[in-house]
DNA sequence: CGGGGTTTTGAAGGGGGTCAACCATGGTGG
DNA sequence: CCACCATGGTTGACCCCCTTCAAAACCCCG
């Protein structure tokens, strides 16, 4: 590892040897050459105020994007104009993964908050992953990770009932703050209910009795914005044990 | 069991360059070089029987499988024993993609007749795309795709109802049975009823159900496990048209 | 203080799950 | 060759979770 303090590093660190998240986008052991390659490779920290689009559906694809911080949005629009969110992106989570495969970006990408964001363009970094092992074997398993969280996704869409759904979204919320060294009891929710319900699966009304519900129950609260988990443990009881619960 | 590709001297074709899928699985431009050295790290055409496991959950994880002839069968046992089916892999599809970030495979697969699967161990093929970039990019391509895949599963097991979603399920076959060189009109059904609805969220008798419904309506029809479709437009339009149909 | 968007709460109705029974199919052994 | 049984598939009745529609309450910022 170098060193990472330097007299000259501001916070407006400009590489991803200084980027604040550690690196938990890249946490590759990469030699301090190889991580100049990467840092001309990619683009740093565009900043996004609240409602600025990163990209939009059909947009002819160059780029994934890494999240620097804030949060953003994906959705798709159906021919009918129905929006449909099919992802949130935090700190360190890297957004596109899935139009590698096109030549046109599958869904639109938008900021929640005014957010920073890296650009990674494909073609640049196939090159060089193909130079630097260690690169290549990262973004092999950061795909197959989204693989796995898409699949897992599917299965509990699939199978688990509204409550369960809810629940598991706010448990996986919580892990990614922990992730990011943040408080997994205590965070700002980046996106309204609607998102969340739309997301999920569920309508809005749902979301909403779901949340007094498990307020009433001591699981957690959300205040505007503001969640508080009081009870994790139950909330994770919630979201395995199919449907044991008694609402008395 | 009448399988039209089977039994003939497809045992001869111990290579990627003649196997009769042509380059489905891997329809990359590789030089004759090239080709053998692909050879020597993919395990050609092990034969399973019905019933037989590729890998189990849990198992150490050492290599992705393409399927060379017969249908696969992906499933995750929950500790209390529930069966989730996650998959079905068809002839010229690739299998555990998923679990490349794992040590672990992170579901069963299991043959769901007597089928060939080709081994690709991920750390030979890694070192091989390394010097291979056109293999590398398809690899990219491959885990983009399977990306979408998942989280348009996602998608419409969040909100389709039973009806659009087993539609659906048809159209893909179809779509997938067309990719093969094969009628997308009359094909043979792999799995079972059951796995059909847990694989889609749906229990066995409303897919029963659902099946004669689009028997009566003339979109397809289902004996035993032979399929024909005989609407695909229309079964296409049940797809998409939110609950527009009326039920007379 | 007022307006629009977001969130909450209430009432009603339907889609699909569950339970239960019946039917079809194909493999097995006498 | 057929009786038998096990597995898989179909059909019916009932009920509950969640959606939909409607309206009130809330909140943030100008």
């Amino acid at each position: 590892m170098g060193q990472r303090i330097a007299s000259t590093a501001t916070a407006l660190s400009n590489d991803c040897a200084h980027c604040n998240l550690g690196k938990l986008c890249m946490p590759i052991a990469v030699s301090s050459e190889e991580l100049e390659q990467l840092n001309d490779v990619i683009q740093q920290g565009r900043v996004f105020d609240r409602g600025d689009h990163i990209f939009y559906q059909d947009d002819a694809f160059t780029s994934c994007f890494a999240v620097k911080s804030g949060s953003i949005k994906t959705y798709t629009v159906s021919e009918d104009g129905e929006e449909q969110v099919t992802g949130f992106y935090l700190p360190g989570e890297i957004l596109a993964l899935d139009s590698v495969s096109m030549d046109r970006y599958t869904s639109c990408a938008v900021a929640l908050e005014r957010s920073s964001v890296c650009e990674i363009p494909l073609e640049k970094l196939e090159q060089l992953a193909s130079v630097i092992p260690s690169l290549q074997h990262h973004f092999f398993q950061l795909m197959s990770q989204e693989i796995r969280g898409s699949r897992e996704l599917a299965v509990m869409l699939s199978r688990n009932s509204a409550e369960e759904r809810l629940a598991s979204m706010f448990v996986a919320l919580s892990k990614r703050n922990e992730r990011r060294h943040l408080s997994p009891y205590q965070f700002r929710l980046p996106m309204a209910r609607a998102d969340l319900g739309n997301y999920l699966g569920l309508a809005v009304e749902t979301v909403s009795r779901l949340l007094t519900r498990f307020a009433k129950q001591g699981l957690m609260d959300v205040r505007g914005r503001e969640v508080t988990i009081h009870d994790l443990e139950g909330l994770k009881a919630v979201v395995t044990h199919q449907t044991e619960c008694r609402h008395a």
